[in-house]
DNA sequence: CTGAAAGCGCTTACAG
DNA sequence: CTGAAAGCGCTTACAG
């Protein structure tokens, strides 16, 4: 069962390794139309495969790029993912996937892999634990683009949403809705993660701009584990809010278990928002007013400034792109 | 910025590239402990990491696995994504993982492509279009798992749920609450999917067993677009059904929505099972019933066999295994 | 238009 | 205990 290469094609069709290089790479410039004509039935006939591995040896390029997320378990996660992967595959590129699952040790085990491996560039949801590789891999020239989190002053292009306008989104709503005691629930913030401080600040400044209290008690993050309690926390405050913005997918579920736990009408004795348009919200009762963040634009973007330094030796100014979120109002405010 | 490879690092060290190949493998046996020195510090000093694609063209080995998922939008595919993913994690692999989008095209191409780049074994959640494919596999002894769905007669090791006893857990359950008039709705069954096929078929044989009448009109199948007007032939029907059983998630989530839109109540109405537990099902209200998958089990499960099958020549005779199913039960019925 | 040769960066018998 | 040589399956100048 030995696998069948160039030069038992070559043999068969009576040319060299050489010439059926070329025809597998469709340099047909030179080749005469005979020669042609022999190695195509010769592939045939054998049913040859080129192996791919080989010719990344010698090409320096695996077609193959690492996507790195934060983790997996967020709907956002996936269906980036699942955009990556599209776009990719019509560029004849594969991908592969690793979950860090939050932890900045795997981060940096699936980086150093992937390098091993040498994939042709890495998309990353950064956990934000490993500053000096990221610097090292930038300074490395090697292709890198982030995905969703932002990390300053490394000068690495970034994608991700205007997460700064996402809360305010839904603050507007929220007050033009008449509420004046907003809360905002994130996960936790430890290591800085960018999109839940950036959804804090724009959260406030909102509130500042209709001339709201910015109320330091109304402003929640917690690990999805502990979230319940602060949530507790919350709701036992002199005056506990009318209005909850859930910071994240993981967060809205917190608060819809916990407000049918505690027999709470939606939007009556709290009003909710949700960052990320998870699946159910339109289902769900009341529906759930989302904020949705355009994924597959954000893919393929990230997947084009990739290519592009893929593609080019010299690199630009790196620039960090924050695309806009969209307001989807439902039942739920 | 050129690479550094192993021949740096055998000039730093003053020693021949095959000692510090037979080093990089931890063949320490025959080595003197100054050799191994000078080859360790040598390694540090250049910070030097082998070339894996080089390392995979003489052992005939990458390290890395294919996943073909038909569809990756299912909550289901995802989780076992995520649990493959780890394990093979642990044992060193990567994973490529393509979704073939239910195109059996696509994933002809998928197959292709991973076998190109020399991966060492395949999961496939098959789309069943590719019989002949399957086929060629199988016999050329290429490491095969398939995941979720059975195909008849091919000698395929499988692993998938005992979807027979899953749809008999929903109808006994519908069955002990008092109800009789009990549909099925799965999406299309062209192209014999499996496990839509057997959960009609327990559906049908738990019926019997509890001395209901199987009535066809209460037996839909559709895609997913077509599921709502499935559902208003169903209810339109002169004795609609009391009781519902969606065959996976977007069935359900098609079920919910219709739900809503036409102002039923469950289980007053009409009572709602799941195939599938659904992050929401907790929360919901009701919260949902619904039949669970072990879906981290069956990860394991097919990481284990296809390994087995990477490590031993010698095939054993292939089996299909089939994983048992838990009835959580909630408020939707 | 086509082929011989060198090279990609490793590993693996084999010899000493 | 260590090294020279061949080989994995391709591609790429270069020569003719």
């Amino acid at each position: 069962m030995k696998n069948i290469t160039i030069a038992d094609v070559a043999k068969l069709a009576g040319v060299s390794k050489s010439t059926v290089s070329q025809f597998l790479n469709k340099r047909y410039e030179y080749m005469s139309e005979l020669t042609r004509e022999r190695i195509e039935l010769a592939v045939e006939e054998l049913d040859y495969r080129p192996n791919i591995v080989a010719r990344s040896l010698t090409q320096k390029s695996t077609f193959t790029v690492g996507v790195i997320v934060a983790n997996i378990l967020h709907s956002f996660s996936t269906h980036i993912i699942r955009a990556i992967e599209n776009k990719f595959y019509e560029h004849g590129f594969h991908i592969i996937v690793c979950n860090a699952d939050d932890e900045p040790e795997k981060e940096k085990e699936y980086i150093e892999m992937l390098m091993a491996k040498q994939v042709d560039g890495i998309i990353i949801f950064p956990t934000g634990g490993n500053i000096d590789l990221y610097k090292r891999m930038k300074k490395s020239g090697f292709p890198l683009v982030f995905m969703d989190r932002t990390i300053a002053d490394l000068g690495i292009e970034t994608v991700l949403l205007d997460n700064d306008k996402a809360a305010e989104l839904a603050v507007n709503h929220f007050a033009e809705s008449g509420y004046s005691k907003i809360a905002i629930v994130t996960t936790s913030i430890i290591r800085n993660i960018s999109p839940r401080i950036e959804r804090i600040q724009g959260y406030k400044r909102a509130l500042v701009s209709h001339q709201l209290n910015v109320n330091a008690d109304y402003v929640k993050t917690a690990d999805s584990d502990a979230i319940s309690s602060a949530l507790d926390e919350l709701f036992e405050l002199v005056a506990p809010p009318e209005a909850l913005l859930a910071g994240n997918d993981f967060v809205l579920m917190e608060v819809l278990k916990y407000i049918k736990n505690h027999n709470l009408i939606i939007p009556a004795d709290v009003a909710v928002i949700g960052i990320d348009d998870v699946p159910f919200a339109s289902f769900y009762t009341p529906s759930i007013t989302t904020i949705s963040q355009p994924m597959i634009e954000m893919a393929n973007l990230a997947v084009k400034l990739l290519m592009k330094q893929m593609n080019e030796k010299e690199h630009g100014e790196p620039e960090v792109y924050r695309l806009q979120p969209t307001l989807i109002a439902r039942g739920s405010c």
